[in-house]
DNA sequence: GTAGCATTGTGAATTGTTTCACGGAGAAAA
DNA sequence: TTTTCTCCGTGAAACAATTCACAATGCTAC
């Protein structure tokens, strides 16, 4: 399988969504459907869908539960992939919240921190971990994503730590440029650069949308 | 004026804050430079400033005091523009705290639910609303950027009463496409997808990076 | 002064992404 | 059977974003 655009990876999990949606007693699906329910163009469904290996049929379109197979198959893990979070301040607590319980198959099992007062505790039912641990339990307990909720300034530290301990990808909150090696990937929010584009436009005319990962 | 990219105004913000940690005694930057601080190439950096209206010099690169006081006039507003947030669940909480005291000319100013338990009552220290008095406190207040942190399901309808009250911008949490007039900027966040995208490439060996906002 | 150097601003080229447009295929109706 | 739909898959075109490459500029050294 060839390298798959992370735009395409992102907007399968749009019509991942639109079809568990789908009642049970609808069986296929248009193009046009998933299109609309995304804000999308029907040409740009077909074309992404294409990386699936699975084609629709001109008459009936796709089938629901055939398709969503295919992105399951493509999109999720096999078997359980692990998560760990550095960080367990006021953003690291949301996310481990949000996360918990979302998909049987990606579980944060460890978080970690710098602060004494907050490790070798439970939070959120996750045991955090002092970050001195870290590359032992991420390898011990074959953990293979990250996420950076860390203040900014030890972002980079936190990234060196998770990249030499294994870890393969990250989701990365801290607003600093973090330094990986290539076959690394690093997803970033920032969210007082969202915030500030979002001000911008919102004193401009202009219009305009962007959807994110 | 004229329309200017959104991911060139996301990355004026990261030169911004290169140029606010620059020490003083640091009177001029080269393009590479502010590049390297945000892992970006220096034409690109050169490109995007050429909306500023500001011009550096070849021998000395850009002055940083002035740089930084074009990107402010360029990004920032000029007098206080208000900011609600809709929903102080788990996500809208960690936000009201994120964003307090983050920008003098920006501010949070007021928030909305639609659980009776919740409004009429001070959260993170700003006045939480019934959602029903929205359009009131909107207007009243001159609000001009909404976030919206409410359950899925609900994410329309608060955009629509947002998009009502005279909302410019949107900063929307929710896993749901809005549907807002072209005028109305939105800018979404999507963390459920942002994670199934880190947790894919994760498990290839291909690379990638995506700076987003 | 003038030669050499590093840098800027920007037209042109390149790369990446989205949309168009059409051949082909199944279904339904005559 | 044939005609007429509508839809899918995909090559090609269009569009958007990034990078290249080079003339112009101002500094420094000699």
């Amino acid at each position: 399988m060839k390298t798959v655009p992370p735009k395409t990876v992102g907007r399968l999990t749009l019509y991942w969504r639109t079809l568990r949606d789908i009642p049970a007693d609808q069986t296929h699906v248009y193009s046009h459907v998933l299109a609309a329910k995304s804000r999308l163009t029907p040409a740009q469904v077909r074309r992404d869908l294409m990386v699936l290996g699975y084609a629709g049929t001109p008459a009936h379109g796709y089938n629901v539960q055939l398709l969503r197979k295919h992105i399951e198959a493509f999109l999720f893990p096999a078997s359980e992939q692990r998560v760990a979070i550095a960080g367990v301040g006021n953003i690291g607590r949301a996310l481990l919240k949000f996360f918990s319980g979302r998909r049987p198959t990606l579980r944060i099992v460890a978080s970690f921190e710098a602060n004494p007062e907050k490790y070798d505790r439970l939070i959120q039912g996750c045991q955090c971990y002092s970050i001195e641990k870290a590359e032992t339990v991420i390898r011990e307990m074959d953990i293979s994503v990250g996420i950076i909720a860390v203040p900014d300034k030890e972002a980079q530290f936190v990234a060196d730590v998770f990249v030499g301990a294994g870890i393969r990808g990250i989701l990365n909150f801290a607003r600093a440029p973090l330094h990986v090696p290539p076959d690394v990937y690093v997803e970033d929010i920032d969210l007082a650069m969202a915030m500030d584009k979002v001000a911008y436009f919102a004193r401009r005319q202009q219009a305009g949308s962007s959807a994110v990962g």
